[in-house]
DNA sequence: TGAACATGTGAACAGTTATTCATATATACA
DNA sequence: TGTATATATGAATAACTGTTCACATGTTCA
C-alpha cells in the first residue's frame, strides 16, 4: 500500500468519521431512506442540535448530502462507498 | 444494513482504530514486513514509547499480533481485512 | 549476577471532540 | 406582518485521546 503523506492523513480523517457510534447510527438510517433532521433525531433518540452538528461533520466529510424541501432539510448518503466501507467493518468484527 | 446495538458500537470502535494517522502509518509499514518496535519507531519518526502505546491499542483491537524473538517483539498484521479496509478508504478519497 | 538492550507502562499534559443549552436563521402559511 | 415549524450555530462543558517523560519489566550474554 503506497500512501502519500496527504492520502495517509485524508484516509485517517475519513475513518475518523466512521469512528463514532452516533454517526454510524445516522448513516445506517440513511441506508433506508432520505430523511429530515427531526426524523433522524427521533430515529436515534438524540436531540435535534446534536444531530445537526453531526450532520454537518458528515457533510463536510462528503459522506452525506442534503437538499431543502420546504421547511425541511433532507439528508441522504453521498455515495455507495459508505455502504461498502461499513460492510467491511461489519465483516471484520463478525469473523 | 442491520446492525445490532452491540455491532454498531463495535464497528465504530473498529473504525476509530483507523482514525489516527500514526496508527495508519504503523499499519502501512506492517504491510511490507514483520517489524520490531524500534524499526517501526524509526520508520514513522516517533519515539519508542508512543509507538508502544499505539501498538497496544492496535493489538487490543486485534489489528496486529506480536511474537517475541529474543529481546525484540515482532509485530505483524493480524489479518487481511486490515488491507481491505484501508484500500476501501483510499478508493473513497481518490474518486 | 550485572550490564546492555528492547519493550511496556503509569502519570501528566495539551489538544480534540461530542453533547447540551440558548438562540439565530430560514421557510411556510394564515 | 406575525406566528409556528424546522434547522443551524456559537459557547460552554465534560470526557476522551495522543504524546512525552520517567521508570519498570524482560531478555541476552559476558
Amino acid at each position: 500500500m503506497n500512501f502519500s503523506e496527504e492520502e495517509l492523513i485524508d484516509v485517517a480523517e475519513l475513518f475518523k468519521l466512521f469512528g463514532d457510534s452516533t454517526r454510524v447510527r445516522i448513516l445506517c438510517l440513511l441506508f433506508e431512506a432520505e430523511l429530515c433532521v427531526n426524523e433522524i433525531a427521533d430515529g436515534i433518540g438524540m436531540n435535534q442540535s446534536a444531530v445537526s452538528h453531526q450532520l454537518r461533520i458528515l457533510k463536510q466529510g462528503k459522506l452525506v448530502k442534503s437538499r431543502r424541501e420546504g421547511k425541511a432539510m433532507l439528508y441522504s448518503l453521498a455515495d455507495e462507498h459508505v455502504k461498502t466501507i461499513l460492510n467491511q467493518g461489519l465483516e471484520h468484527i463478525l469473523e
